[in-house]
DNA sequence: AAGAGTCGTTGCATCATGTGCAACAGTCAT
DNA sequence: ATGACTGTTGCACATGATGCAACGACTCTT
């Protein structure tokens, strides 16, 4: 680890959070001001920061430049996409894709109502952890002492009385999802919407994604959108084929 | 500028092109595989790049939370502001800034006579749609199909002759003010207002807000109000330039 | 108008810090 | 087994990052 990167990295978190003049940045790094100066200039330099008139630093464009840049690149999401729309276009729901990275769980791609559309914007905002389908389907690959860590780790905000309550019963969810190849998200994260989801699966038989269609109280119930639980299953065993290129390493 | 830093940072467009290895990277900033290493744990311990099985490096999952922190911060309005001013202090006139939002444009920021004057009262107020320059200029930026779809859904309220009539009217005006890249609203909304206006750009391209400067016939004919487009457009190029962060810097 | 208080910037001496090297460990193919 | 390839660690060296203090530009007070 590297002292001089690590203090110019912590930067950023800062600036995320609004514009920041040299004197606030030196302060709460706790270096020197000629020192944060250096720092901000070569992330400048790359772009990374942008400098307003008024001398205060924000976070640049070439982050966002990147983070595109990034999402492209992710080859999940391109395989799924054309499969996604199409599942749209049968149930008429909005789907969501979803991996896990370090900790957290994160859509990379949805489409929504007839139209489909890149949620760009949604990127980066922290999925509900706790209750959201896609995120129990991630996580319950994991292996046990994992799984163990993470749940410890969480919170467990009670959006709603459905809402996941604590470590234990989330275990408990997880396994329950890894034995059955699916799961639900009802009313956990928002009382009135219902979410149904499966994995996909690389070649070697691990969780790469998952997908989920969601839909509100007052279109289906609950009852009715578990109907399209093959239908889902289907299309994420789909892309799991298309991802893993050959023959799909399935589990029964 | 931190050599150091900025040797890290370059690791960054390098992944964006797709995952490298270790050897990889140390080959194309041109430094020892111990020093890639430290840097990419570094940049690791920050998120900034992940490490997935095959012990490839790409970008990592926080580079898309402070990019879409940055972008909740990233206030049009404030920056704009102080170019409103100006040109409203070079022309007289009363200047709109809009944006689109969720089928509706909205008013974000207005500067009228001499005094720079925050009409909150009027923010969230419906634009007329169908003959605001702003209006215009911020649908013109939407896709073929989305526009057509948005035209078909609008209602066409004659508010003086000159309103636009119909759904085929607007897409042929959409059509030219794309083509353009101006926009004006002569007597549409009021028969004596007329409007020029123009676009705001973002980074990759896409209009983020318009704005546009208006003037009653009393005052300046349409001709006249005309002769001030160039004044327009150059300062919504400077807005967009700071807004997409891409200010020329002066170099010493 | 002059002074006192900001804030950003620069040159410099010091030494902490990042660096390359070489050796080690793990994996895969032959 | 053997070799070739990767990622990783410990170490000695000097490069490069650091804090300091002084400077200039600026705003606000008096």
């Amino acid at each position: 680890m590297s002292q001089t990167v690590d203090r110019a990295l912590s930067i950023l978190p800062l600036l995320a959070q609004g514009p920041a003049d040299l004197g606030q940045v030196a302060e709460r790094l706790g270096v020197h001001k000629s020192t944060a100066l250096r720092l901000l200039r070569t992330l400048h330099e790359h772009g990374l920061v942008y400098r307003q008139q008024d001398q205060r630093y924000r976070l640049g464009a070439r982050l966002f430049a990147l983070a595109q840049e990034a999402v492209e690149n992710l080859d999940v999401r391109e395989i799924a996409h054309s499969h996604l729309i199409e599942l749209n276009e049968q149930c008429g729901h909005t789907v969501h894709l979803a991996v896990y990275e370090e900790n957290e769980v994160l859509y990379i791609d949805k489409v929504e109502s007839r139209y489909p559309v890149r949620m760009y914007s949604r990127i980066g905002k922290p999925v509900a952890i706790t209750v959201a389908a896609v995120a129990k389907l991630l996580l319950a690959d994991l292996t046990e002492p994992e799984r163990r860590v993470i749940a410890e780790r969480l919170d467990y905000p009670m959006y709603t009385s459905r809402s996941t309550p604590n470590a234990g019963a989330f275990l408990r969810e997880l396994a329950v999802v890894r034995e059955q190849g699916w799961a639900t998200d009802l009313g956990g994260h928002e009382e009135s919407i219902n979410c149904v989801g499966a994995p996909i699966r690389g070649a070697d038989g691990r969780v790469v994604a998952a997908m989920s269609v969601s839909a509100p109280n007052v279109v289906v119930t609950a009852e009715e959108l578990l109907t399209l639980l093959p239908l889902v299953r289907r299309t994420a065993d789909a892309i799991s084929r298309e991802y893993s290129g050959t023959t799909p390493v399935k589990k029964a």
